[in-house]
This record gives C-alpha cells, sequence and structure tokens, in this order.
RNA sequence: GGACCCUUAGCCAAGUGGUAAGGCACGGGACUGCAACUCCCUCAUCGCCGGUUCAAAUCCGACAGGGUCCUCCA
C-alpha cells in the first residue's frame, strides 16, 4: 500500500519497522471546549486508517494525546472560576462521547500532559545539559540554530522565514525561530521545575509520550495540517536533538475543513460543534467522501447531501437483511463467489491501497449498493444477498460506518405476514395500516 | 514581503500524458392498488490565455479567483 509522506512530499510504498505492526500517534485535542466538525476530520479519518490496517491483518498500537496544560485552558478555567483539571477533565469526557458518538474505535492510550509532568521536566533538563535549549531568567527555548535540517517537513527555508517575519521579535531568544519548552508563569496551574515555576511549552509532550510509549521511531505520525508547523517541525527538532530521527517514517496530514469560505476555527467564532450534529454518521461520511489531503468545504446544502446519501446506504443494507431474515435464509458465514462483488471488493481495496481514498472506496460501496438494489426484487437469490450483506458489513466497518439493524420479532414478522394477506385481499385500508406500521420499524 | 495549495457538469467528487469514474439534483420512462423505495435512459471537454507534445484536465509559463501558513495558534 502507498502513503502520502509529508516529510517528503511524495507517495511511498508503506513499509512498518515490525513486521505485521503498526505504531502510530495523532495529535489530540487541547481541550478548553468542545470540538467542532473540523476538529473531528483527523479523528474520523485516522481511525479509518487504524481500521484499514487491522482489515489487512496488522496489529496497531494507536494513540493519541491529551493537552490538558495550555494558555487557553488556564484562561477559561479563570473566566469560569473553576481549576483547570476540572476543566479539561471535562472536556476530555465530552471529546470521548463525540468520537464514540463517531464511531471511532475509543480503545487507545490516551496520554495526558498531567500524566507526563515528570518525564517532560527531566526531557528539557537534557535538552539543556546538551546543548540543545538554553534558559533564559526561567523560561527555556530550543536551540533550532543546531538542527540543521529545521524546516524540512513544513518545506520552509530558515532564512526566508526569519527575513519575512512580520511578527516583533522576542528578543529574549537567540534565535527568533527558538521556541519554548518551558514558559514561567504567574497565573494558573504551575509545575515546579529546577528551571522555575511554570509550565511547559506545547511541542515537547508528544516527543516524550511517544517515546515513553513506544521507545523508539513510530510508523506514522499523523495530524491536521495546521500542525505542520511549528509543532510537528518542532517535534522533529526535538526528537533529532535526542534519538536521532525524525519522530515517524512517515507523516501524515489531513487536509482543513472550511466553513463556507474561512475555515472553521474557534478563534474566528464559525463553528460547528460535533454533539450539536444530530446525523453522526452522515457526518462521518461526509468526512469522508472527500481524500483526506483535500480541503472540505462544509455548508448545509453539502451536508444535506450526504445525509440523502447514509439514507440510501442504510435503506439498502436493510432492505437486504430483511430480506434474508424473513425468508430465514440469514447467513453471514458465506463466502464470497459472485464475480461483480468481488470486483467491488477489490476496487475498495485498490482504492485505500492507494493512500486511503476514501472517495473511491466509497464508489465501490455504493457499487455494491446499485447490485444490491438491482437484485432486491429478485428471487432465489439468497446466496447473493448474503454475499451482498457480507462485502457491505466489510466496507462499512473498514470505514466505520455503522448501520443499527437488529433480527425481525416475531410480533413484526406477524405484521409482516398480514400485510402481505390484505394485499392479496385487496383490503387496501388495512393493508396500509400494516404498512404504515412496517415502514415505522424500518422494515419495508 | 515570503512559502505553499486549490479551481472538473446546478451541487459533491474521482482522475496526474492517450480522447472525462461515481453520487446528489433536474428531465424522460418503468415498477406499484396508491405511495415510498428501487430500476432504466438522459445530463460536462475539465477557471482563462499561451506553450511543450503525435497526443494534456493531467507537463511548463502568465493571468484571474479562492484558501492556508510564516516563531508559543489549534
Amino acid at each position: 500500500m502507498k502513503i502520502y509522506n509529508s516529510y517528503t512530499d511524495s507517495l511511498e510504498e508503506f513499509q512498518s519497522i515490525h513486521p505485521e505492526k503498526v505504531n502510530m500517534y495523532v495529535c489530540g485535542p487541547t481541550v478548553y471546549n468542545y470540538i467542532h466538525i473540523g476538529n473531528a476530520r483527523p479523528v474520523v479519518f485516522f481511525d479509518t486508517v487504524r481500521r484499514y490496517f487491522e482489515y489487512k491483518g496488522y496489529t496497531v498500537q494507536f494513540v493519541s494525546n491529551f493537552t490538558d496544560v495550555d494558555d487557553k485552558i488556564i484562561q477559561k478555567a479563570m473566566e469560569d472560576k473553576i481549576p483547570e483539571l476540572e476543566l479539561s477533565s471535562f472536556f476530555i469526557r465530552a471529546f470521548m462521547q463525540d468520537v464514540e458518538d463517531l464511531n471511532c474505535i475509543t480503545d487507545y492510550k490516551k496520554p495526558k500532559v498531567t500524566d507526563y509532568m515528570a518525564p517532560i521536566i527531566e526531557y528539557i533538563d537534557h535538552l539543556i545539559q546538551t546543548g540543545f535549549a538554553y534558559q533564559v531568567d526561567g523560561d527555556v527555548y530550543f536551540r533550532v540554530s543546531k538542527i540543521k535540517d529545521y524546516g524540512v517537513l513544513a518545506n520552509r527555508d530558515v532564512d526566508e522565514m526569519i527575513a519575512g517575519s512580520r511578527i516583533e521579535v522576542n528578543d529574549q531568544k537567540e534565535n527568533p525561530l527558538d521556541f519554548t519548552l518551558w514558559k514561567k508563569t504567574e497565573d494558573g496551574i504551575k509545575f515546579d521545575a529546577p528551571f522555575s515555576l511554570g509550565r511547559p511549552g506545547w511541542h515537547t509532550e508528544c516527543v516524550v509520550m511517544i517515546d515513553d510509549i513506544f521507545g523508539e521511531e513510530i510508523d506514522i505520525h499523523g495530524g491536521g495540517m495546521g500542525l505542520k508547523f511549528p509543532h510537528h517541525e518542532n517535534e522533529i527538532a526535538q526528537a533529532e536533538a535526542t534519538h536521532h530521527h525524525h519522530v515517524a517514517r512517515y507523516w501524515m496530514h489531513n487536509g482543513l475543513l472550511n466553513f463556507k469560505d474561512t475555515k472553521m476555527s474557534k478563534s474566528l467564532g464559525n463553528v460547528i460543534f460535533v454533539k450539536d450534529v444530530n446525523e453522526k454518521m452522515p457526518l462521518r461520511y461526509y468526512l469522508l467522501s472527500t481524500h483526506y489531503r483535500s480541503p472540505l468545504v462544509f455548508t448545509d446544502d453539502v451536508f444535506s447531501m450526504y445525509v440523502k446519501e447514509w439514507e440510501k446506504l442504510e435503506s439498502a443494507y436493510r432492505s437486504v437483511f430483511y430480506k434474508l431474515d424473513l425468508a430465514d435464509t440469514l447467513n453471514e458465514d458465506i463466502q464470497i463467489t459472485d464475480s461483480a462483488v468481488l470486483a467491488e471488493i477489490q476496487n475498495f481495496e485498490e482504492a485505500m491501497d492507494n493512500d486511503f481514498n476514501t472517495a473511491n472506496a466509497i464508489t465501490a460501496l455504493q457499487s455494491v449498493l446499485k447490485i444490491a438494489n438491482v437484485n432486491l426484487r429478485k428471487t432465489n437469490n439468497d446466496d447473493l444477498m448474503n454475499q451482498i450483506i457480507v462485502a457491505l458489513e466489510l466496507m462499512t466497518n473498514v470505514l466505520g460506518l455503522r448501520i443499527d439493524v437488529s433480527r425481525i420479532s416475531q410480533e413484526d414478522r406477524a405484521v409482516y405476514q398480514k400485510w402481505l394477506q390484505a394485499r392479496t385481499d385487496k383490503d387496501y385500508d388495512l393493508a396500509d395500516q400494516y404498512r404504515k406500521e412496517l415502514m415505522e420499524k424500518g422494515i419495508l
């Protein structure tokens, strides 16, 4: 399979460091608010990446952090007059609820900055000892000039960045590009370190967590395009300083989500929270409808289109399922042998193998729906119908699209028989009554 | 000031040198007791201009429009 590596800006054949195993880390949220649908994009996408690797037979160790120490958290906590940890734990729970509602796998490791304070301090201290960092009046900065590859990930020329800077230079730094490892603070939660009473910078946590949990370079590091610079660049700089590798073999960055014509961001205030979107599966479907590296535009009209497509998927799947269930011929242990269905599974895998092209994978899914609908009214094709169910399940599992169906109860079966009988009797008033009941349950 | 990205039918979206996948909407049929669902058919020469090539949506250049980033902002 091929993955687009942001570090080299090219499509590369994926080769895991350890056979049959994928170690991946995705930058998680700073927990001071609910997440919006733009924040949900990497969450859903990298969950899908994980699912596909598992489908391919890999064991995936998936890690995603929570940044629970940060200026924004401190500020919000002060506004709300509650302790920082109370605020962050509230939004961690809210995040997990959203993640679960989006049908993401939730049993992954979720380290928090507050759990890693000692190793982070130790790590910063080590950088100072080795000359990669320096202290100025209680603050600690990373010495970027020591890293010769700095700027490779973000594809930036260091000299140009300095020349083009329009931001006021912090004259405490040796070099304007140096970034904060530790910040001496007056307000809010503070931690005791040899440098000062303060809090860590944002860029160190991921490196320390990855080192602690994986103990070596990992296969994949993911996150939003917006994190590429400076966050990921700085992670790499630190890893080069201490571990002499680039954190990950493959860096993956998803495109941002725009709301109408600008990006959706908390600071612009044009956000739609995940928790406020009722149609969670259509949301997931929408987020996967475009290749992950392309920008995605959200408007109500576009979203309603995906709500509709989702309903088509759901209704076709249910129709096939209930057809088999009513005939008592449901059999999900069947082998797929139908050439058309097999071809679509192959298309699906080829799409996913090609840098997780979920847009094309969805096309394969839709083709299976077509096969289902075309054959739904035919008889004596239970075998094919069962193969379709298996194929749909395979695809929707990889994409994380959950369709709720359950076996039809005895009572509903009776209603179904009565409906058929009433139609045979041409008693349409009665038939319509039964039909309404069955439709409300989604059986028809 | 600098770097990078995007522009495919009414809408969403694949496609990276060989004469435009798929979905939604529209229109025309079919099925149905009526309806819903579903099915069949129809629906674009790829922002604009110029260049390279036997051949370009796909490569190069200019222009227009949109977007992101440029030192503690996720």
